[in-house]
DNA sequence: TAAAAAAATGAATGACTATTCATATGAAAA
DNA sequence: TTTTCATATGAATAGTCATTCATTTTTTTA
């Protein structure tokens, strides 16, 4: 593949988070992706066998990004409880800097599991175990109590950002800006376990 | 309208649930309804306008239980905190009591303000302020923090409820038992923002 | 520069399914 | 029983798109 044809690849994928941001994947048409890409039709199926195939390869390549710059951002804290306060706001700036991409996980994430029956996404999986992890480690340290159980933390943390989330990337105007969301739920989740 | 007619809307309605959760909105087939219902295709639009319709007519009337029932349950409590801690409980008893329609609400639900632009759902509005209404009466009664936001901490506790009954709801076996999630999610709340 | 190969095009195809409506059935009234 | 009205039927319609593929354009190779 050549210069062109990658840079067709990435136009493709970048007007498709538009398309499917703007009212979710089964009223995107595939023509629109095209248009917006500015290529015909025809053209996306030299790249993408179906239309799920586009969505998918967005999901891979965005959780990809966001998963590696996650890691680097809390492994700049040695605190585990610091590491949580990190990540509620990284986390947050991620919606921000990539609304469509937000939006597309708020909304398709949550489908993938029924339109995509046996894709299992793993990128996903491994973001939520970056929480456990964290919890895990503050328990070795002490910093967080014995019986706090990772599988359910993580999801309650996660869980808390992601509707905080939710309700921006459906809302017109913020009413709280993200450093103020972002203290306000590490801290309720942070004085509730730790020691 | 007599009983058959009314017996019949049941009937659409109940045969939904089970046909949207099956597969989603989209992939759900409006002649899969009535078959289930046990009646002809044509017969749903004598009772509905439209597929859209359905789904809304499902939401409206189940969110009503849900938010009636969750109403007597919290207020069977007294303190504001055992409130909390019965929301939680409650919730997740509801989730496991009707997975079809839980499985509809997390993944139709966030649709809902695509698919359907003019419908704002009041229904779930006032669910979440039913948490808001416990921090505020909480914070009055002084057992709550005065800094804590309504309006960050109710979705909060929602968004981490809601994670935890996503994962129950998409897969099969469950790590958790009910009680042990709720006790959990509740504590660290309360804990977390308690005076 | 002339083949050959690769990439791109976009009109046409074909599958799908929400919705309609002419007809039928059943219930109530006369 | 016959008429009337409401309710139900399901085959036919009609619109929508994802996907294909014969053809054209562009790039590479010789």
């Amino acid at each position: 593949m050549g210069q062109k044809n990658n840079n067709k690849y990435r136009k493709i994928i970048s007007a498709a988070a538009k398309v499917f941001a703007k009212n979710g994947f089964y009223k995107a048409k595939v023509s629109e992706i095209a248009k917006k890409a500015g290529i015909a039709d025809g053209t996306i199926y030299i790249y993408f066998k179906h239309k799920d195939d586009i969505l998918i390869a967005l999901f891979e390549e965005k959780m990809k990004e966001v998963l590696d710059n996650m890691k680097k951002q809390i492994s700049l804290e040695s605190d585990p409880l610091k590491k949580i306060q990190r990540f509620a706001l990284i986390h947050l700036k991620l919606i921000e800097d990539n609304k469509d991409m937000a939006e597309i996980i708020q909304v398709e994430l949550r489908q993938s599991s029924k339109f995509m029956k046996n894709y299992h996404n793993e990128k996903f999986v491994q973001y939520l175990n970056l929480i456990g992890d964290i919890i895990e480690e503050g328990k070795e340290k002490g910093l967080i109590r014995k019986d706090i159980i990772p599988g359910i933390g993580k999801r309650a943390f996660f869980g808390a950002l992601d509707e905080m989330s939710r309700f921006w990337v459906l809302s017109k105007r913020r009413k709280y800006d993200i450093e103020t969301a972002a203290k306000h739920i590490s801290n309720y989740f942070i004085n509730g376990i730790k020691s």
